[in-house]
DNA sequence: TCTAACCTTTAAGTTAGGTTTATGGTACGC
DNA sequence: GCGTACCATAAACCTAACTTAAAGGTTAGA
């Protein structure tokens, strides 16, 4: 189909850029991307440049942004919008050194968890401890 | 209400553990909590043993179980279950040294590219990258 | 010409962990 | 007896990024 357009059907742009058709159709609801045309049955049809902006938007994920902020960083001219860019890079900057933080201190609480309850004899003292301290302990003594 | 039975309201027992009274009501919902008994005109009422049982899901909660996870260790006994535990736990390290491995991947690209953003003079050097390094490259020479 | 593999649309479902809304009954102090 | 604060239910709504379903039209190949 198209051959002699250089258009593409969404099937053989979501094989390209290896995603889902329902995938497009979604990007387009959003706003994302947009079919150079339609063929005489409705069916969308795109150039090559659409494959272009499609690996922007997954090259623009897989560097942690929200679609919203690609949206954004697609209407961006490349000559006037540094300062945008790179707010939204410092943005993403503390969510994740946040994000960081909150699964560093995750990780070493369940890391002790776990050697709790691999020490515990008899009984669980993990479940023990979760299950509160004010308790008969019966864990501790007999 | 209640106060010789030492029985509280959703509401007061809201306020012991710090949460949404919607909040209880919908860990009823899923199975987490069930009051003692309702009063005459419908109320649910709670024992102080739901304090407690509370205070484990919110102490799951925090040291990063999903609440299917708590409802399994609820039902857990101390004494015969240290396997099953142990086995949740190293389930969710695993998962989060992933998030681990990911979010550091992403925090030193990002830290890259506000960088390159810094540094570039031209346009935007993030943007152009992303539009992809396969175009006309006009950053880089005049 | 048949059939499989495409494509279209609108609408609803998925995930987690709740919150909000609408509508109406209850409890308590004055 | 009234006002205010509390409680009940069912259902819808929230975020994010999609997926799935239902119902039907199109196209390519043998
Ligand atoms: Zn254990
Ligand atoms: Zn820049
Ligand atoms: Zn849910
Ligand atoms: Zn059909």
């Amino acid at each position: 189909m198209a051959k002699h357009t250089g258009l593409m059907t969404i099937g053989q742009v979501a094989q390209q850029v290896e995603v889902a058709s329902s995938t497009l159709r979604f990007y387009e609801r959003e706003g994302l991307i947009r079919p150079t045309k339609r063929s005489k049955a409705g069916y969308r049809l795109f150039d090559r440049e659409a494959l272009e902006q499609l690996r922007f938007i997954r090259a623009g994920q897989a560097i942690g942004f929200a679609l919203n902020d690609i949206k954004a960083l697609l209407l961006l001219d490349e000559e006037t919008s540094c300062k945008r860019v790179q707010r939204l890079i410092e943005q993403r900057l503390v969510e994740i050194d946040a994000k960081l933080v909150n699964l560093k201190r995750l990780r070493s609480t369940l890391n002790d968890a776990l050697g709790r309850c691999r020490k515990s004899k008899r009984g669980c003292a993990v479940v023990a401890d979760l299950k509160g301290m004010s308790k008969k302990r019966k864990t501790l003594y007999s």
